[in-house]
DNA sequence: TCTGGGGTCCTAGGACCC
DNA sequence: TCTGGGGTCCTAGGACCC
C-alpha cells in the first residue's frame, strides 16, 4: 500500500495469438487459436476475434473447433514468445530494477523504486510511454494497470484490456472493489468461489462484512486472513525481482491411454531424462523426486521420494522415478505421466551418496536401456504431427513460410514473413518433400531479434 | 473427440526428536 | 505403563495462476 499509484502491472493482450498474427500477415483480423492440436489439446490463447465465438483459455480444443470452425488453429511457438518476452522485460528493466515477471507476458514493476514515477501524473506518463515502446519494439499491444498495490494494479490492467491503461487512485480501492465478484480477488478460484457462495457471499463487500474470523473459519488461517485483507484493498506485498525456482518438472499427456506396463516405464524414464536436462540447464540439483500419474478417469496421484542429498544425476533421478512407479497401480490405463524434482539446491553440488548409487546403477542402466529400446521403439510421429499447423518451415525455392495444414500425405504452406502487409501465397507439397525443412521463427519487427 | 504444461502455496497427518 | 507439547521433516493432495 502506498499513497501514489506507482506499482505497474503489464499484461500483453492475447499474447500468443497476437504474436502469431504479427508473424503471419494472412491471420491479422482473423480468429486465431493457439494450443495443443492433438486429440486432448486445450486452448492456450485465443485472439480477440476468436473470443467473440466464445473460445477462451483452458477450453478443450475440440470444443473450440465446434464454436469457431473457421479459426486458424496453431501450435504454440515458445521460442518466439520467449524472445518477444525478453524484449518486453528489457523495456520494463529500464523503468526500474524491481521487475517481477509472473509469466512470459505479465509482470509487476515498482516505478517508485526505479525513480521513474512518484505521483499519479508521472506514473501515467511512464505507463503510456511503456505501451508505445512495447508497440514500437515488438509490434504488439500490452495493457497497463497502475495502483498503490499489486492486487489493485492487476485488477486495473484487466480493466484496461485490450490495448489500454487504467490508473486507480489510492484511497478509492474499497468503493471500487465492493460491488465486484469475489472471483476478482487473486487466489479466489472456482472452488473457493463456490465455497463462499454457499456461505452467502458473492461480492467483495460481503467478504468485508463477514469479518476475518468468519473467513478464517471457512477457509483456514492463511487463506482467510489474506482474503479479508485483500477484500479491504489492503495488500502490502512488495515487488520482488529475483525469485528462486523451487521445482522443475515435465509431464506428457498421451493421445491415447497407456496400458502396457513396459511402455509406461519407458515413458517415465524418458520424462526423467528430460527433467534432469532442464534441471541441469537451470544450474540446479534437487533432493526430492516426484512421480505424477493421471489415470484414465482423470484421477491424479503423486508419489515422492527424498534423497539424502541433492542430485542432478540422470541415473539417480531415473531410478528413483522407476521405483516410485513400482508402487502405482496403472490398471485401467494412464493418460498422463510426469516427473519432477523439488527441494532445489542453489547450485549444483555433487552428493557422495547419490554418486555412489549412480555408479552402482550405471551398468544396470545400460542393460535396461537396450532392453527398453527393443521393447518399445519410439514411433515416428504421423506426418500430420510432424508438420504441425503454425510451425515455421523453409523451402529451398520459395523461402520462409509456415504450415497451414497437413493431411493425406500433403502439407500446405503459406509463404509470408512478419514484415509484409499482404498475405503470402499458398503451396502444397508432399510431406516428404526434400526441399521442405523445419526452421526457426523470424523476428516480428525488422531488425529485432527473433 | 472432455479436461495441457509448468509452476506456487497451503493443509494435514505421521514420524521423530527434545 | 494409559499417554504433554512443540518443532521439523516428509508425504500426499488440492486450489490456484498463467
Amino acid at each position: 500500500m502506498r499513497a501514489a499509484p506507482t506499482i505497474l502491472h503489464l499484461d500483453m493482450d492475447a499474447f500468443f495469438a497476437a504474436a502469431e498474427q504479427a508473424a503471419k500477415p494472412s491471420l491479422r483480423g482473423k480468429p486465431v487459436v493457439v494450443g495443443g492440436l492433438g486429440p486432448r489439446g486445450v486452448v492456450a490463447t485465443a485472439s480477440y476475434e476468436a473470443r467473440r465465438f466464445g473460445v477462451h483459455s483452458a477450453m478443450p480444443m475440440a470444443q473450440a473447433r465446434r464454436l469457431a470452425p473457421n479459426a486458424a488453429y496453431l501450435v504454440p511457438r515458445f521460442s518466439l514468445y520467449r524472445s518477444v518476452s525478453e524484449q518486453v522485460m528489457e523495456l520494463l528493466g529500464r523503468l526500474s530494477p524491481l521487475v517481477e515477471p509472473l509469466s512470459l507476458d505479465e509482470a509487476f514493476v515498482d516505478l517508485e523504486a526505479g525513480g521513474t514515477a512518484w505521483d499519479a501524473a508521472s506514473a501515467r506518463e511512464a505507463g503510456e510511454r511503456l505501451r508505445r515502446d512495447i508497440l514500437g519494439t515488438t509490434g504488439l499491444t500490452g495493457s497497463v494497470g497502475l495502483a498503490g498495490s499489486k492486487m489493485i494494479a492487476k485488477i486495473a490492467s484487466e480493466e484496461a484490456k485490450p490495448d489500454g491503461l487504467v490508473l486507480i487512485e489510492p484511497g478509492t480501492e474499497r468503493e471500487l472493489l465492493g460491488p465486484k465478484s469475489v472471483r476478482i480477488i487473486p487466489g479466489v478460484g472456482p472452488a473457493t468461489g463456490e465455497h463462499l457462495r454457499r456461505a452467502g457471499m458473492t461480492t467483495v463487500a460481503d467478504l468485508v462484512a463477514a469479518g476475518e474470523d468468519e473467513l478464517v473459519r471457512l477457509l483456514g488461517r492463511a487463506h482467510g486472513t489474506s482474503l479479508h485483507r485483500m477484500a479491504q484493498g489492503h495488500d502490502d506485498r512488495p515487488v520482488v525481482a529475483e525469485r528462486d525456482a523451487k521445482s522443475v518438472s515435465v509431464e506428457d499427456t498421451f493421445d491415447v491411454d497407456l496400458h502396457d506396463r513396459v511402455r509406461i516405464r519407458t515413458e517415465v524414464e524418458r520424462l526423467a531424462e528430460r527433467c534432469v536436462a532442464r534441471l541441469r540447464a537451470s544450474g540446479h540439483s534437487g533432493r526430492t523426486i516426484v512421480l505424477k500419474v493421471r489415470r484414465f478417469d482423470f484421477s491424479t496421484l503423486t508419489r515422492s521420494e527424498t534423497l539424502r542429498g541433492p542430485t542432478d544425476d540422470h541415473v539417480v533421478v531415473r531410478e528413483a522415478a522407476a521405483r516410485l512407479l513400482e508402487g502405482v497401480d496403472t490398471t485401467g490405463g494412464v493418460r498422463l505421466l510426469g516427473v519432477g524434482v523439488s527441494g532445489l539446491a542453489d547450485y549444483t553440488q555433487e552428493d557422495l551418496f547419490a554418486q555412489a548409487g549412480a555408479a552402482e546403477a550405471a551398468e544396470e542402466a545400460d542393460v535396461e536401456q537396450s532392453a527398453d529400446a527393443s521393447a518399445a521403439p519410439t514411433p515416428e510421429p504421423p506426418a500430420e504431427r510432424r508438420w504441425a499447423a503454425g510451425q515455421d518451415v523453409r523451402h529451398a525455392e520459395y523461402g520462409p513460410g509456415w504450415v497451414q495444414g497437413s493431411g493425406v500425405g500433403r502439407v500446405t504452406v503459406r509463404f509470408e514473413v512478419p514484415g509484409s502487409t499482404v498475405p503470402g501465397r499458398v503451396r502444397t507439397f508432399f510431406v516428404d518433400d526434400p526441399d521442405l525443412e523445419r526452421s526457426e521463427p523470424l523476428p516480428l519487427v525488422p531488425g529485432g531479434q527473433a
